[in-house]
DNA sequence: ACATTCTGATGAAACGTTTCATCAATTACG
DNA sequence: CGTAATTGATGAAACGTTTCATCAGAATGT
C-alpha cells in the first residue's frame, strides 16, 4: 500500500541505501551519493508520494524523537490550574524547536505511579516530570529503562536533574511585603501537603514573620490547597468569625487558592484591598483578570518549561548539564489586591 | 543490551511466538500455548526484566497506538484560554481510557499548516483539530496518508466527523437573556472573524434582536477577538463614550473577552451588573471565580472531548460512527454579572 | 608508475515484533 | 476404528528503515 524507501530506490534505478541516505534527515552513514543519483531519487520520491516511517527508524536506531510529559490529575490540575496551561505551553513550543516531539501522559488521583510506567515504557526518549506525586518507584523504573529524566517542581535526590524556583523565597517576599504594608496578623492559607513547594512556601512565611519579630503565636497557618475550592472554603473558616482577632492579610498558596478566599470575601462584604490584602503566587495569566487584579509572587512559569527542556534534550543527546538542580528566581508582581493595613 | 522476546524465548526453551503470544497484549495469532509453557516464559520474563518495544510492534501491525490532537497558537490559545485546558483535559483522560496514547502537537501563529504535516506524517493513527484555522490542504494531506480525523469546533466538509456545539443557539440564548432582563440596548464583542463559532454566535445574536423587534440600526456590533485583551479593548471604546447612548448590556464572544471587559468596566467605574449586564460563552472553571462571577452559555467541553475521542477511536477502529456531524447543546448558567435593566 | 586516499555506490544484516503456514500429537466424533 | 477437529508449538517471513562492510574506480601524492 505504502510507498517504501525500495520502492523509490527501484524507480530510480539505485540502491536503498542511497535513497535513504538522500530522503531522510540526520542519516549518520557514511554512504555517499553524487549528485545525478540524488536528483533521480529526490523526483521518484515526489513522482510516487513517498512518506517517511519514523516507526522503522525508531527502531533501528532506538531513539523515536518523542518525549513524554507526565501531568498528575487531568481532572484538578489540567483543567483548573493555569499554572499548568501556561507550562504546558511553554514546553511544547521549546520541544518542537528542537524537534521533538511531546507525548501527554495524565493520571487521574491515585494512579500517579502506574500511568507513569505506562509512560516510560512506550519508549519514549526521555520524560517530564511535573509535580509529580509520585514514589521513587518511578525513578528507578526509568534508570532500569535508561530513560532520562527530569523533574519539574519537585526535588528527586542528588544526581536528578530538576527545575524548580525559589518558593522559600517567593513566600519570604510575599509576607514581607504585607509587613511593609503594616500588616502584623497575616494568615498563610497553606498549600496540599505531598507537593515540596508547600513546605518551602510555608518556611518563607516563618521565616519572614520571624525576622519581622512577629511570635510564632500569632502565625496563622490555615491548611488548605492549591485549588479554588479549599481557598474558598479557608477564607469563609478564618473570616467569617470575629472580625476583630481575623487576620488583616493572606498569603494564599498559589493564585487559584487566592482567587477562592477573593471570591468568599466578596460574599462575606469584606473589602479588598481596603480591609484584607490578599498576596497569591504563580502569577498566570488569569490573576490580573481578578477583580480586584491580584498582587502575587511571579514564577517564571516559562523559563522553567523551557529550561527543563533544555536540560532533559541535553541529557538525551549525551551533553551532560554542567548544572543539574535549578532554582529560578521569583518576584512580586504588585496589582491592587494588598495596600496598608487598616489597622495602621 | 535490552532484553528481548528472543532472549526470554531463548531462557524458556521456548519459541519466539509463543513468547510474544503470552506475554503480548492483543495478539491476533493463531498461536496457541499451553499452561506449563505459559508460565515457563511468564517467570523468564519477570526474572530477565523483559521490556516489552512497541516501536517494533507498530513497524508491523501499522498501528501505534497514538492519537495526535494539533491546537493551534500555543502562545495564546494554550496559555491562556482555559477552555482548551478543559478539553485538553477531558481527551487525555478519554483516550487513556480507551488505551491510547496522545502526541501533542502546536503551532504558533502562522505555520499551522506545516505542523499539521509534521503531525500526520508521525504517524499517528488519527487526528483531533481542534478549531483549526488550517486550510483545507491539511485535510488531503490526512487523506493521502490515508489517516482519519475527526474536527472540534469548526465545521469542515460533509464527509468528515466534526464535534460543534450549538453556537447560534448559544447566542440566541445569551442575547435571549438580556432582552429578557429588559435590556435593548445590547452589544456583542465578535471574535475572531477565522473562526466558524463567530460567526454562528452572531447570526444567534442578530436573531434574538430581530426576534424581539430591535431595528437592525440598534444593533451593536463590536469586533473584538476570543482572549482578555480584545475584550478589555472593546469595553473601553464602547464605553468611555457618552453614558446615555451606551448599551446597558453586553454579550461578550467568550468567557476571557468578557474578562477583560468586566475589568474595563470596572476601571471606568462602571458597576456590574447594576449599570451594565454581561455574558459570556464557554463556562469554564474561571468564569466562576471572576467578580461578579459571570453568567455565561455553557459549553459542553468535556463532553465535546469525549465524543471526539469516542468518534476518533471509532473510525481507528473500522466502527463507522451513524452520525458524523455532531453539535452538542449548550445551555445558559445564571450566575451574578446579569440583572434587569436600569433603564426599565 | 605505484601506493594511497577519496568518491560513489551497493548488498545485506540488523532492529524486535507479529503472524502466517505448517506440523505433530492429542482428542472428539460417528 | 478411521477421520476430522483441536491443541500446542514452531520456523520464518514480513514490517521499513539504518548502517556496516565492502568494492570498483577515480583522483591524488610521491
Amino acid at each position: 500500500m505504502a510507498i517504501t524507501l525500495k520502492d523509490v530506490a527501484k524507480h530510480a534505478g539505485t540502491s536503498i541505501a542511497a535513497a535513504s541516505a538522500t530522503l531522510n534527515p540526520g542519516n549518520k552513514s557514511n554512504t555517499r551519493v553524487g549528485d545525478i543519483a540524488r536528483h533521480r531519487i529526490l523526483s521518484a520520491a515526489s513522482e510516487l508520494g513517498y512518506a517517511y516511517n519514523p516507526i522503522a527508524k525508531s527502531l533501528v536506531t532506538g531513539k523515536t524523537g518523542v518525549i513524554g510529559l507526565m501531568l498528575p490529575y487531568a481532572d484538578a490540575f489540567v483543567d483548573q490550574n493555569p499554572f499548568c496551561a501556561t507550562l504546558l505551553a511553554s514546553i511544547v513550543t521549546s520541544l518542537m524547536q528542537k524537534h521533538y516531539n511531546l507525548m501527554l501522559y495524565t493520571a487521574t488521583s491515585g494512579s500517579v505511579t502506574e500511568s507513569s510506567k505506562v509512560a516510560i515504557d512506550s519508549r519514549v526518549d526521555g520524560i517530564l516530570l511535573v509535580v509529580p506525586p509520585v514514589n521513587s518507584d518511578v525513578f528507578s523504573h526509568c534508570d532500569k529503562r535508561s530513560i532520562p529524566y527530569v523533574s519539574v517542581i519537585r526535588d528527586i535526590d542528588e544526581n536528578a536533574c530538576s527545575v524548580n524556583c525559589d518558593d522559600y523565597t517567593g513566600g519570604y517576599m510575599a509576607t514581607k511585603h504585607l509587613i511593609d504594608l503594616g500588616h502584623r496578623r497575616i494568615a498563610h492559607f497553606v498549600g496540599n501537603p505531598d507537593v515540596s513547594t508547600t513546605a518551602a512556601r510555608l518556611e518563607g512565611y516563618r521565616a519572614a514573620m520571624h525576622d519581622a519579630g512577629i511570635p510564632e503565636s500569632d502565625h496563622i497557618e490555615v491548611p488548605s490547597g492549591f485549588l479554588r475550592e479549599p481557598g474558598y472554603q479557608s477564607a469563609m473558616m478564618t473570616f467569617s468569625g470575629n472580625p476583630q482577632s481575623a487576620p488583616t492579610a493572606v498569603f494564599a498558596c498559589n493564585d487559584l487558592c487566592a482567587a477562592g478566599a477573593l471570591q468568599a470575601l466578596s460574599e462575606l462584604g469584606i473589602s479588598v484591598p481596603d480591609e484584607v490584602s490578599i498576596v497569591g503566587f504563580d502569577d498566570t495569566p488569569f490573576s490580573a483578570s481578578l477583580q480586584p487584579p491580584l498582587t502575587t509572587i511571579r514564577m517564571p512559569i516559562q523559563e522553567m518549561g523551557s529550561l527543563a527542556v533544555e536540560l532533559l534534550v541535553n541529557i538525551i543527546e549525551d551533553r551532560q548539564p554542567t548544572t543539574r538542580q535549578h532554582c529560578l528566581p521569583v518576584s512580586l508582581t504588585l496589582r491592587s489586591s494588598t495596600s496598608t493595613s487598616p489597622k495602621t
